[in-house]
DNA sequence: CGCTTGACCCTGG
DNA sequence: TCCAGGGCCAAGC
C-alpha cells in the first residue's frame, strides 16, 4: 500500500558488515553487500561509501574491489592504514588470496 | 527524458 | 591476472 517500503536498500545492513571486518583484512564491495543481504548490488555500496562523511568512524579503508585494488578517494591513507594493520599493499593491491575477508581459503 | 559516470562484479577466453 | 561483454543502480547533465 502506498509503495511504502519497509526496508528497502537499508544502509544500516551495510555498515554493520562494514565494521565487523577484522582488522588486517580487506573485503570487497560485492562480498559486503551480499553478507548485508543485497547480492549483486556491489556498486550501490561503492555508492555508499563514496558518501561516506569524511569523519566517519566506520573502516571503509578495509574495503576494497575483487581485485584487491583500493579505489578510493583517499586512497593513500587507506593504503597508510591499510599497512598500519599489517596488510601488505604491492604495487598498489592487495593479495585477496591472503587478505581477503578472513583468508577463507 | 536519455546518456554518461561511478570507491563494482561475474563469466569466458 | 588481463580483456571483453553484460548486469546493476542512482545521480548529474
Amino acid at each position: 500500500m502506498l509503495g511504502l517500503r519497509m526496508a528497502d536498500k537499508d544502509p544500516t545492513a551495510v555498515n554493520l558488515v562494514i565494521a565487523q571486518i577484522t582488522p588486517g583484512y580487506v573485503a570487497s564491495y560485492g562480498q559486503i553487500a551480499a553478507s548485508a543481504g543485497y547480492p549483486g548490488r556491489a556498486r550501490w555500496v561503492g555508492k555508499l561509501l563514496a558518501q561516506l562523511p569524511a569523519d566517519s568512524s566506520l573502516p571503509w579503508h578495509r574495503v576494497v574491489n575483487s581485485v584487491g585494488v583500493i579505489r578510493a578517494p583517499r586512497a593513500d591513507i587507506a593504503r597508510q592504514r591499510l599497512l598500519d594493520e599489517g596488510v601488505v599493499v604491492k604495487d598498489g593491491r592487495i593479495d585477496m588470496k591472503r587478505f581477503g575477508w578472513m583468508r577463507d581459503a
